[in-house]
DNA sequence: ATGCTAACTTGGGTCAGACCTTTAGACCGT
DNA sequence: ACGGTCTAAAGGTCTGACCCAAGTTAGCAT
């Protein structure tokens, strides 16, 4: 009689048994996302959560280090330090899809594919959103994009252009997944020698063409420029990359 | 004398301090990220870091909790335990855009948008690229729709409707960023009475349209049936939510 | 008085060491 | 075969001490 499956009908899932700094972690975070605090209220000092919870400071420590990764607090030293808390911003969402990219050695055409979901509709309502600051930092950026000298001053620029259409838009999501985005996109688009002056002329003359939509409040413009703009950029990247995939250095 | 100028004339810029943990932690996500270890690759003990390194294990163990809060490794208790190499997965995007959502207490709009932005992407995607398999689930998870009873299991099959649109483009960024979208739709239509019979309806019909042209590739359909399908779920969300709606902060 | 320095205070950062808990595996006895 | 027991490895928690950073304040010199 093979014992493939117990006697008894008796089932029960995992069950978990969480760590202390996790469980004092989950309750510090609810509280905060609850908006109980407002942003910049000091949590009590390490030893004063020591006697509160009747954890220890490492225990405590340990959840207080879970936040900060988080990004839900701040941890500052010195008198008058502690940890403060803090509303998560792009930044977190852009290292954690940072961290997705690099890790999983994605393929360029993720980011291109992203890239050509997002930033259509960040020109859209960026067009429709855009405040007087906004442009400025569009033309800002542009401008910097065309007396940029060497190829990372250029990347930079760009990339700052492309953020600063997200930023416009005035979405706090798409901004974050941009910024994330443009990271990626400069490191995989450096090293190359794909940008040549005729790239770089295109880009500006695109980006002026999207900019303009956007001033002018055409949406439906905005949107069809950036695409192709992002659409024919993502084309050449591509393009080059067919010859210089070298899947993973592995160089140690 | 006056001291406020010192004598030299060497200037040094503010300088960095970074924490022991912070500089552990960062070494290792170099390493894991380069691709150094293979994923399950156990990193050591660690006491066997703490020589290593020098560190006390107070520092090892913080580094290690950072590593593991941003999805790079999985620490398992008990023999034979110990930090293994994990590469960060979708999961870690969508909580990370969680938190966003969640401790901005972002407005719907923002997530719809995004949604808008994303959603007629993957359809595309996955008329492109999608496997029998993709097929077979999105036909699943449509039927467990229709079949679903209560609000809440309605809500639950329907958004992993949506997943499985998103899995099947085959693109882990586009994944992540809808994983996560989906858990802000689900809790923010949750407590709405806005899900009727015709709701419901309304959207297994479109799902079906939609996955049709998934399965006969047909890029543009899918494309346009998904947006005109999140774009109408959007605006009945967003008409039920003008009475709830808590105001937005005003921007700088 | 004024202004600068030195001491003090508060709070996080690090360390060393002990002990507890979990888990895999081996061994054993029924 | 099955369950019990033991052991070793590894993470989890606790204690208590000390170090470092940054405001606050008191005191001294001009």
């Amino acid at each position: 009689m093979p014992t493939g499956e117990s006697r008894s009908t008796i089932r029960l899932s995992p069950m978990e048994v969480p760590k202390a700094s996790d469980v004092l972690a989950n309750e510090l975070r609810e509280r905060i996302l609850s908006g109980e605090y407002v942003e910049g209220t000091p949590l009590p000092p390490e030893r004063e959560l020591v006697v509160q919870t009747r954890m220890s400071r490492t225990t405590v420590r340990e959840a207080l280090r879970i936040l900060e990764v988080q990004g839900l607090i701040r941890i500052k030293a010195g008198r008058a330090g502690g940890a403060f808390v803090q509303k998560p911003g792009e930044e977190s969402v852009a290292s954690s899809l940072d961290l997705l990219i690099r890790g999983r050695q994605l393929r360029l055409a993720s980011v291109h594919e992203t890239r050509e979901a997002i930033e259509p509709s960040c020109a859209r309502l960026a067009a429709l959103h855009r405040t007087a600051g906004d442009l400025a930092r569009l033309d800002a950026a542009n401008e910097a994009i065309a007396t940029s000298g060497d190829l990372d001053s250029f990347l930079r620029a760009n990339v700052d252009w492309h953020v600063a259409v997200a930023t416009a838009s005035h979405n706090e999501i798409l901004t974050g997944i941009m910024m994330a985005l443009s990271r990626a996109i400069y490191t995989t688009t450096n090293n190359e020698g794909f940008v040549n002056d005729e790239v770089r002329d295109i880009a500006v003359r695109a980006h002026r063409s999207v900019t303009r939509a956007i001033k002018e409040r055409d949406a439906d413009a905005a949107v069809r420029r950036m695409l192709r703009h992002v659409h024919s950029y993502a084309a050449a990247a591509l393009a080059v990359d067919e010859r210089t995939t070298v899947a993973v250095p592995a160089a140690d």
